[in-house]
DNA sequence: GTAGAAGGTAACCAAAAGGTAACTAGCTAG
DNA sequence: CTAGCTAGTTACCTTTTGGTTACCTTCTAC
């Protein structure tokens, strides 16, 4: 079984890592929030071990944004926050269990493995739905007015990024940046990108969702 | 939501369902194990909320019975024994969560919210059915528009990780870990795994269910 | 009005991803 | 001991992809 343990104590999460491994739970580890989504955005895990006090991107914001992006995969807080409303916002933005440090490695395990055992939790059909649009993040499909609309992976990635910050303008550079981190595309990439996806989704639709502003940048809403 | 709450104490029980009560979770009750279990026959409840002393049948065994006669209904076990050895007892007789005493009403509400979203365990028996495809895990076979297929050892462990993840998308690198957990295959080793997969269940079929979805993985639902 | 910038469209092509088929070593049942 | 199955390996083909370029259209500043 493959976890994603977050944590930025390295000699606790080293500890964690050595005892899980020997009852055949293998982690994946991230000592940051921002380190964590990058992660997740990649790979899938059965479960995801959070620790909430991190610097950059605290455990919370990491378990709002997954969750706003249609990621159910069980999440358990692990902290040594230990007053009832932590507790309470943990539940609040979608944990499944929380536990507080110091804490027995057996019994997070024993927890692991529950939460492994119930699966992710259904999600509903659409993770984000504009005007006839839905997109369906775990199903990786796009349904415009009924139609499910193939993608290619950078089209894809496009495209949710625009949905993330819908009804927002994203910016060429940020979608730059998020589309190819490594290195700088040529000046025209971005431009044939958004052509291509832009005959995916609007063509042959009445009201195109997907907004040029000159000078700005790209926005997926329904009005121009 | 409806939920059985056993507990031996009554002004704790008392304490507890009024509270419940005011979130819309309503509570039957017992006093002891023998009782418990006969409610458990008749009704259904999202969750059931252990104590673990009690006079009788103590709730450990109450649990132990319910998940060998079937009923994998979310459990929480609510108790003072708060040795590791008590937690693990808990959690290898098939409790979902472990909340000692004393605690906070709001924690045992929200931790009671989360158990009844995940839902029921799917248990092992619970066979998996899709389109015209029948997958029957105790007899381990596989039947497609009426016909069984014989599959090998690792075809069966892809199909029915698909299944477990169906629709959603499986990807690649979780398939590899899950298919071959100790050493990484050769790169072309899960095409042609995916490939002769497909050739037993899809071929001679209008409907294809195994679908590659383009950089990203592969999904077992019955539409592209 | 015009030049230049920004954006849209289309075609081209190399590389990557995926599909198919054949070969073989090792294991197993009879 | 042998026939058959399984599962790695390899080779080859097809499709998709994404990067590139060229050329248009539209907008905007001057």
């Amino acid at each position: 079984m493959l976890i994603l343990l977050v944590e930025d104590e390295a000699d606790l999460a080293e500890l964690t890592i050595d005892f899980l491994a020997t009852i055949d739970i293998e982690c994946d580890y991230a000592f940051d929030g921002i380190n964590a989504l990058s992660l997740l955005e990649k790979h899938q895990y059965e479960v995801i071990v959070l620790d909430v006090t991190m610097p950059r991107l605290d455990g919370f914001a990491v378990c709002e944004q997954l969750r706003r992006s249609g990621i159910t995969t069980p999440t358990l807080f692990l902290t040594a926050r230990d007053s009832l409303t932590d507790k309470l916002t943990g539940f609040s933005l979608g944990a499944d269990d929380y536990l507080t440090k110091p804490f027995e490695l057996e019994e997070l395990a024993a927890r692991i493995q529950v939460l492994a055992s119930r699966g992710a939790k259904p999600s509903k059909n659409t993770n984000f739905a504009l005007d006839n649009l839905t997109i369906n993040y775990q199903q990786r499909c796009v349904v415009r007015a009924d139609r499910a609309i193939a993608m290619s992976p950078t089209q894809w990635q496009l495209l949710t990024l625009l949905a993330k910050h819908s009804p927002n303008i994203v910016d060429k550079i940020t979608i730059e940046n998020e589309v190819w981190p490594d290195q700088e595309p040529s000046k025209d990439m971005l431009k044939t990108l958004v052509f291509r996806l832009r005959s995916l989704i609007d063509n042959d639709q009445e009201a195109p969702l997907i907004h040029t502003i000159r000078g700005a940048g790209i926005a997926l809403r329904n009005h121009s």
